[in-house]
DNA sequence: AAATATATCTTGCAATACAAGATAGTGGTG
DNA sequence: CACCACTATCTTGTATTGCAAGATATATTT
């Protein structure tokens, strides 16, 4: 226990989708886009995987381009299916925060 | 993905510090409170094993009880790292939530 | 005796965040 | 040209943790 990292299990891909959802956007980008939300900065060996797995389970969809500095880039947009995702996610999401406001605040049900 | 068990890590352990704290309680009967405030149900293979864990990191303290029925209960309380413990979960969880939360409505900082 | 409810523990599995390292292209500096 | 820095992605291996399944033990009820 004692850091965060285990916390982000299950509820970084939903972000993900989140983000993506605003508009197709690469990996490398991505990672910046989190921190500007106030994700504390991701290893590449967390973001790079998880898109792959996403795009395997065909909720992003990806099309390799061209960059100005570097090699080609590879943008992600989302599937229908990932619309679905997402949308479940979110249900998922705020129904585990409550639960655990309800715990940490003493509300029963 | 498109199930809750990966949201949990991270978080339950936490859950289960604030409710010892409300006072000396033995594992059957925390599992029936987290249900009363909105968690599904847990499996024994859940909760056990995250007792002993918290017991050996020093977190919570056990002292073992007749039942009136069944086998002895073990009831846990709160040491004073576990109160620590908690303390800093709650603050690392209002952090997360609130830029998942971020993330979600497009709020950026 | 047998079944039921209470109560805890153990073993093994699956999912996933992450560190570390490899690879590659582009531009600038000495 | 050689070297470095920045951009950009991927791969391998590790640690943590929720959970299913099964074993064990006691008390009450049928």
């Amino acid at each position: 226990m004692a850091d965060t990292t285990q916390m982000l299990k299950g509820i970084l891909d939903g972000c993900l989708l989140s983000i993506i959802k605003d508009g197709e956007i690469y990996g490398y980008e991505l990672a910046a886009r989190l921190e500007s939300y106030g994700f504390t900065s991701f290893s590449e060996g967390t973001i790079y995987p998880l898109l792959l797995r996403m795009q395997k389970e065909g909720l992003v969809s990806a099309t390799l381009r061209k960059s100005t500095a570097g090699p080609k880039r590879k943008y992600y947009s989302l599937t229908e299916k990932g619309e679905g995702e997402l949308e479940s996610f979110i249900k998922r999401w705020g129904q585990l925060s409550a639960t655990v406001n309800n715990v940490l605040n003493k509300r029963e049900m």
